[in-house]
DNA sequence: ACACTATTCAAGTGAATAGTTGAGTAATAG
DNA sequence: CTATTACTCAACTATTCACTTGAATAGTGT
């Protein structure tokens, strides 16, 4: 009978992939994939990685089909090869957070207070924003604001949030998003905000999930 | 700044979950799993492994938060941590199959004719089965059928099926099912009825998914 | 207390993996 | 043609992993 080999080489397949998964390192990259194409220099920057590790974990992520590249001049850009990736990382980002009672202890050890910053709902959110009730915070890096994002959200990368608070209206609620459910720099948007004593909370999770949820996106604005 | 490790520990617990999944051996395990409670010994058996290793991945899997263990008597249960692991796998498959073209290739070459065995989606093998219109036919062993299955499903393990198949009736179409969308038993119990001229097409998926799904399922009973 | 069963633990081996370093290869600029 | 940039490849080390074997533990039946 040779189904018994063939589950064997399917699994051993299927495993392939869990394998790439298998490396915080990667995670990172793939995280940052879900953003948009980005070169491998970016990249290892971004992951704090040697050029040549960073080039071996793509060619990882490439031979598991996660992500595909392009070669453009000088440059070769990676991206996800498709949005299933990402359904497959809020899968195991859902799984790690339930079940991992570590994730959630890291969480709490770090995100101070993290019940009082209650996330938004996209479906809360996006009737919001047709209402003119909140403000949208970006605070991702103008790149990738520019590259897409949510419609009317102002883009104040993280650094820049203390001189330019008085964008923002004092007295509207103000609603900060970023990388993904766990992109930090959303966290800390909020919580500086909170001490300025705005009103502030985030998005339940970033752009590429709103993107892949099919909710509407706007490019290229400065969305004020 | 802390939030830097704050991200690489995060990271590296997902790749915990990741890791677990880059193992062939252990997703065969997983997927065993997805049908229901299973002791180790029986894992063991399935997945062809001995009875420490067997042991030691299930651990691991425990460590990642993909299963957990009750102990009865002699015996130790395990089973997966909840549905959202169902909902990994899956996206894993998926992945999988989308972008390593090599889980297609394999598919191709041992499954003779893939796309003659056309799958029925769900919710039309549920509103068939309403009507009247089909026999489901469950191939997995009695002992899994018994924890649940789909209503009205008849079964009958694929070794048994060749002297069982007047239970089928002749004329009506039969749609067959086991543990997964890449489960061969179905694949192998559609091939054989057809050599035998009757209709005969496969779920598109096995079992877990369909109780994940929330369709009706039934228990205990014969079915006929 | 005894054997018996189901599972886990511990130690060891060979293979695979992550990361480093330095050389090699394309595409572009001068 | 040469230098520079952006990446990939190859060789090497330290670590981790899969699996085996044999001993240890926990619960049952007698």
């Amino acid at each position: 009978m040779s189904s018994a080999n063939f589950k064997h080489d399917l699994f051993a397949q299927f495993a392939r992939v869990g394998k790439a998964l298998g490396s915080g390192n990667r995670l990172e990259l793939l995280e940052f994939l879900a953003q948009g194409e980005r070169s491998v220099e970016e990249l290892s920057k971004v992951a704090g990685l040697t050029l040549a590790n960073t080039s071996q974990h793509l060619q990882q992520l490439r031979q598991a089909g996660l992500v595909v590249s392009r070669k453009e001049g000088l440059k070769v850009y990676y991206r996800l090869s498709g949005d299933d990736v990402i359904d497959l990382l809020d899968a195991l980002r859902l799984v790690a957070e339930r079940h991992v009672s570590d994730v959630e202890r890291l969480v709490n050890t770090y995100l101070t207070v993290k019940d009082s910053l209650e996330p938004v709902p996209r479906a809360e959110l996006l009737a919001r924003v047709r209402d003119g009730l909140v403000t949208v915070l970006d605070v991702r890096p103008p790149e990738e604001y520019a590259a897409g994002h949510v419609p009317g959200a102002i883009n104040i990368p993280l650094q820049e949030l203390e001189q330019r608070l008085e964008e923002l209206g004092k007295d509207q609620e103000v609603v900060a998003y970023c990388r993904g459910p766990h992109c930090v720099l959303a966290f800390d948007a909020v919580a500086r905000l909170r001490e300025k004593g705005l009103k502030a909370r985030r998005l339940e999770d970033g752009y590429p999930e709103w993107k892949t949820a099919g909710l509407p996106v706007e490019k290229n604005s400065t969305g004020k």
